[in-house]
DNA sequence: TCGCGGTATCACGACAACGTTATACTAAAC
DNA sequence: GTTTAGTATAACGTTGTCGTGATACCGCGA
């Protein structure tokens, strides 16, 4: 629960959304992950470092540059699953809304 | 993007994923809640009112007692998929850290 | 070797969330 | 009507996280 609540706070911040969105497609480096996103450079490799450490991406030195990926996949259907709950949590709201009215 | 982490927020402090645990047995009063995770009154009180306002959870008051549920088990759904998805994650941290070693 | 594009880190201020203590509210019992 | 148990809220201090601007680092080409 500890640990949980910890990997679920990796996901609970839009603009690491964002990079994790922009790593949807495939492999980016850093500077392309900021032009997909349009956050700053110094931002985008902080979120990077810290989906890094959590286990969610990988990165891999090329020259240069430095591409990240995502390694496994399952995260986008953790999210899809996510992005469902809150439908319906969403409906609960209105209900409970319409129950004051 | 905004929303999603926001309600990924909701499942990111312990001791409201305790909250939502003890109140995986069914409805429980502020009291029960307290008994079950060992938190205090007020602090109780304003995690379950954080999942009421995110739409995860219902109040039910009944006489001098209020009676709390979750609305949607499928909450609990999202976290067997993310506990699962962080396994993935764990043994991803131990390969980077053998790539190291 | 120097310069340069790409990436990482540092130091800082701003802000939000947590937990506690104390207090207010509410409904029932006396 | 007063008391009491249960619940909610307020005020406060503490801590953590975010984003920025400046700077350091690194690998490569000239």
């Amino acid at each position: 629960m500890e640990a949980l609540a910890e990997y679920f706070k990796v996901f609970s911040e839009p603009n690491r959304l964002a990079v994790l969105e922009a790593l949807h497609q495939g492999s980016l480096n850093v500077t392309a992950v900021v032009e997909a996103t349009g956050l700053s450079q110094a931002l985008v490799s902080k979120h990077l470092k810290l989906l890094t450490i959590a286990g969610v991406v990988r990165r891999r030195p090329e020259g240069s540059l430095v591409y990240y990926e995502v390694i496994d996949r399952g995260v986008f259907r953790l999210l899809a699953t996510a992005e469902k709950q809150l439908q319906v949590s969403r409906q609960q709201q209105l209900n409970a809304l319409q129950a004051v009215l």
